[in-house]
DNA sequence: CGAAACACCGTAAACGTTTACAGACTCTTG
DNA sequence: CAAGAGTCTGTAAACGTTTACGGTGTTTCG
């Protein structure tokens, strides 16, 4: 409460001048005695470093700034939980802003970099617009955007795959035998719907497999959509074998429904999800889900971020991050028989989990796009 | 890149002075022909305030830390989605502590608090030590803490009532006719394991049934240490016909087990899990759990804060949120038969979920928890 | 013993704001 | 027209640091 101490209250105290403290402070080089007098002089005030008065001088504010649509988004959230311990490590702290569905907020943020109040920023944007590429242009500050950025952008970029990622799922489904592999996707007028649904026509094209407009489902990234969208296909479409999903919520409304119809998974219709998100491991059957590698993605973008803290003037850089497919229960059939029943539950748990209460970091993979896109 | 405009170069472009440029930033009375100078100077030359400056002359930073043990706790994560609104209504970024398991560490953030980067500070302990309680009682800004603290520690407190939440899902349990109620709990030596241990005794005395020492089995909080333990249980006692299980992730080894094992859910054995997170709608069957209130904690926890920093000086407050029970399909029955497979699938989706590529915001309650310990 | 070299320290300026205070100007009024 | 009131603006200090610079005192060496 009391007025905290200042380099000043320690000068008086320690008979020096505010120099010789903050030079003490500092560690820079100092007779004996006056150390001693200062630190003892700093611990009985208990004496702590004004952050603010430090950023102002020496232009650093030791902040960084993590800004995405939604934090409850697994994606992000598998982000994050990558980014904060690779900042902290290089002691910064992690400002976080949660957006929300409104593209004109993440212009907001870019711009609110002006006030220097980070030191630099990971941005995933929801979509890539003009104001977007010209805030980007001006920034104040060094950015790094998870998403795909046009090639002469002035920012490090990390990427996604999902073009390779649907690849795996429907080479995955092919190798298994499936040949009508429906697709039920999201709004396409987003980006990882749009890019979804391309990706898939030309996996399909890449195992010879023709394309069937029948077999593919519009509805929305929610689950309840999913099955709305896959009920309406099966009332379609009879001899569906499997379903490519564009993301985990629509599989598990998928399995909802496959489930209330009466068809086994997978032995009647095999199901993929993608985003490879917790919920994966949690559904029953098990969901195989392509993972397009949000957490690495999260942890390639502090890294580059801190690279360019440090060095500042190198050219930007473009990593792409490559998807992985997690085969889980709902592509390939149980186990024959169960032995020992331990084993058996234990079986699938792909992720590990933590602390108290939860669940807690899985260790690698989970959803993972360029944007967001909100209908 | 090139060093930011100020006010002194908006002073000198505009022809006045630089405290003639802050009144008018600031919407101080001026003639309006200063004002229009100034104004258009600062949009030539893009002008943004300095937030760091600000910040050491107003001792105001604008920013609130939120500090918990790991993000990817959906507890705390809930928390987090509902706090994060809140505080950007009200104007204020937020900064994110993920400090892990180590309790030093907790005290380190709340002695950071003493730089000042925050205003203040919403803390979620893993346990509350005698170090906690010094540091809180000097903290040099106003903290929050969720999660019981002694009475007389002079900060805001929420709390949950895990009791309360445990005597809903034995009395749910109870009332179904279920008489043989199995306690699956994590280490007793956590906060949630102790507090949920004790109030199950407390739960079964005022049911009148009588507490079975074979009935309870301690493993830890997450799905294989919670599969391993039921496989132990049911090896041991045979006519097991509900689960308690401590939180959501050792219900779902349960469940896990139980399928092995052949036993129906919830016809055999009912299976109740807790804190509510967004795995227990996802399972299969869907797990009825005990909401402890995270959302509704962190809410109130922002509020709190908000109130204090605009004030100041009135008592501490404390406010215990209640628990929830949500009942799904892993204690009652199924609905008979399944008419329309659309309103089948989306029957049981109790969670509203948000923008593409995966779920997001659950509108109410998940986990929570006084604490979080780990093994 | 005087000068040069050196180690240490204090003074003061700077970072970019906000704001108390007083000066300058305009306007009103007797 | 002089004086007082009122309006607007500029000067300067302050917030709590870091750091360039120069001063003082000690040591070293010719």
């Amino acid at each position: 409460m009391a007025q905290g101490p200042t380099i000043t209250t320690i000068a008086e105290r320690a008979g020096v001048s505010i120099a010789s403290v903050s030079r003490v402070l500092n560690g820079l080089p100092t007779r004996q005695e006056t150390v001693r007098k200062v630190m003892a002089a700093a611990e009985e005030l208990g004496y702590v470093r004004n952050a603010v008065a430090r950023s102002l001088k020496s232009r650093r504010t030791h902040q960084v700034a993590f800004a995405m649509a939604d934090v409850g988004n697994p994606a992000y959230l598998a982000m994050l939980r990558e980014i904060q311990p690779v900042l902290k490590a290089a002691g910064y702290r992690l400002v976080l802003h949660s957006t929300g569905a409104v593209v004109a907020d993440e212009i907001d943020v870019l711009h609110s970099l002006g006030e220097r109040y980070v030191d630099g920023m990971i941005m995933v944007p929801l979509r890539v617009t003009e104001a977007h590429l010209q805030m980007l242009g001006a920034a104040r500050a060094p950015v790094v955007v998870i998403g795909s950025v046009p090639e002469g952008t002035p920012v490090d970029n990390v990427r996604a795959d999902s073009r390779t990622g649907v690849r795996l799922a429907v080479d995955h489904l092919h190798a298994l035998g499936r040949r009508r592999i429906a697709l039920v996707n999201g709004p396409t007028d987003t980006v990882p719907g749009a890019a979804r649904g391309a990706a898939y026509r030309e996996a399909l094209a890449e195992r010879g497999l023709p394309y069937d407009e029948e077999l593919v489902e519009i509805g929305d990234f929610y689950r309840a959509e999913g099955a709305r969208a896959v009920a309406a296909l099966l009332n379609r479409v009879s001899d569906v074998d499997a379903l490519m999903c564009a993301n985990d919520l629509i599989a598990l409304g998928a399995l909802d429904v496959l489930r209330a119809a009466g068809k086994r998974v997978p032995e009647d219709v095999a199901v993929v999800g993608m985003d490879d998100t917790d919920l994966a491991a949690a559904s029953w059957p098990s969901l195989t889900s392509v993972s397009l590698g949000s957490a690495e993605r999260g942890r390639v973008a502090a890294e580059l971020l801190l690279d360019r803290l440090q060095d500042g003037e190198h050219e930007p850089r473009v990593v792409t991050v490559p998807p992985r497919l997690v085969v889980r229960a709902s592509t390939t059939p149980e186990p024959p028989a169960v032995r020992d029943v331990t084993q058996a539950a234990v079986r699938d748990v792909t992720h590990a989990v933590g602390p108290a209460d939860t669940q807690s970091r899985s260790t690698e993979g989970t959803e993972g796009t360029e944007g967001g896109g909100t209908s």
